[in-house]
DNA sequence: TTACTCATGTAACAAGTTACATGATTTA
DNA sequence: TAAATCATGTAACTTGTTACATGAGTAA
C-alpha cells in the first residue's frame, strides 16, 4: 500500500475549498480551480498560484486527491477525490466551531474604530462605503438573474450581508 | 529626525485592529491588549504573543506608534497613537475597498458542500451547527443585557449575523 | 521561600502573498 | 513562424501559529 501519510492537523480553510471544488467538478485541473477562486468576491483570497498549486500537492500526499496525467507534455494532471478526501471533506464540512465562527471580517474589525470618529469624519467615509456596497448589490442582483446553484446561493449570501451592512450604517452614519 | 521608517505596504488587519484599540485606551501595553483579543469570539483571531509583540514593534518602527517606559524591572511599555498613526488608522478606516470586502466566512465557504450532500448527510450535521449557533445566540443575548458602547456593537453585530445563519439553515436544512 | 500569576519575548514552523520563470498550445 | 495565451510551477518574503523560555511581582 502506497501510505498516504497521515495528516496531523485538519483541513485549512484553501484545502477544505479546493476539495470541495474538486468533488464538484471531477477531473479538474489546478489551473480550473485557481480560475474559479480569481473570480471569488474575497480580495483576502487571492487563488494564487503559490498557495493552490502547493495545496493540491499537499492534499495529493495526504492522500484525500488523486491525480491522473491527462496525456499533454504539459504534466497537466486531473484531480478527484479519494474516499479518505470525502472522509475529510465531511469533518470539514460539519465542523461546528469552525463552521459558526464568525470568520475575519473587515467591515466588522472597523466599527470600533468607525464609532470613535467624530460625526464630520465618520459620515464622509461612511457614505463611500454605503456608495461602493450599494454598486455591490446591484450587480450582484444583475447576477442572480442568470446564476443557477452554487453560484446563485453564494450571490444571495453575499447580498444578505451587504444589506445588513447597509442597515447597520443607516442606523449610525 | 529620529526617521521613522516609511510604511511600503497598508496595515494588516491586526495592525489596524491593535492601533484602534490602543487608540480606544492609551498607555496600553501589548498584555493588556493580547488579553482583549483573547477574549474575542473569532477562532481565526488568535491573538498569540507570536503576532502581537512583533506587530506592536513593526507600528513602533514605522513611527505609528509612541512606546514610554512605565518604569518596572520588567520593562513594560505604555503605548499611545502618534500623529502619523492616526493619519495611518483614519485611512485604514476608510479603506472602502477592505471594508466591503466579504472577508472569510467558514459558514458561507461550506455552503456550497452541504449543499451537495444527501439530505440524510445534511440535516444532521445542519442542526447540530444550528444548536451551537442558538447557545451563542442566547450568551449574546445576556451580553447585550450588561455591555455598553463598543462591546454592545460588536455583541449586536455577531447576533445579526448568527440570526441570518440561522434563517439559512431553517430554509435549506 | 515557595508557588502562582503577570508580562515580555523568541524559535521553529505553517501557509499564505507577489513576482517571476518556463515551456506547451493555439491563433493570426 | 511569431505572438498570444494556457498551464505549471518556484523563490523570496510576510505574517500569522504553537510551544517554550525567562524573569518580575505577589500572596501563602
Amino acid at each position: 500500500m502506497p501510505a498516504s501519510r497521515k495528516r496531523k492537523a485538519a483541513l485549512t480553510e484553501l484545502e477544505g475549498a479546493i476539495l470541495s471544488a474538486v468533488r464538484r467538478g471531477e477531473g479538474i485541473t489546478p489551473y480550473r480551480l485557481r480560475q474559479a477562486f480569481l473570480v471569488s468576491p474575497s480580495i483576502e483570497w487571492s487563488g494564487s498560484a503559490g498557495a493552490v498549486y502547493p495545496a493540491m500537492r499537499r492534499l495529493k500526499a495526504a492522500g484525500l486527491l488523486a491525480a491522473t496525467a491527462s496525456g499533454d507534455a504539459r504534466g497537466t494532471e486531473h484531480y478527484s477525490v479519494t474516499a479518505a478526501g470525502e472522509a475529510a471533506l465531511l469533518a470539514w464540512a460539519g465542523d461546528a466551531t469552525r463552521a459558526m465562527s464568525v470568520g475575519i471580517d473587515p467591515f466588522r474589525s472597523r466599527v470600533p474604530q468607525w464609532l470613535t470618529l467624530s460625526r464630520a469624519q465618520r459620515a464622509p467615509m461612511l457614505r463611500a462605503i454605503e456608495k461602493a456596497l450599494v454598486v455591490r448589490c446591484s450587480a450582484l442582483g444583475e447576477t442572480l438573474k442568470t446564476a443557477h446553484d452554487i453560484a446563485r446561493v453564494q450571490a444571495t449570501l453575499e447580498l444578505e450581508l451587504h444589506r445588513a451592512r447597509l442597515r447597520w450604517i443607516a442606523a449610525n452614519k
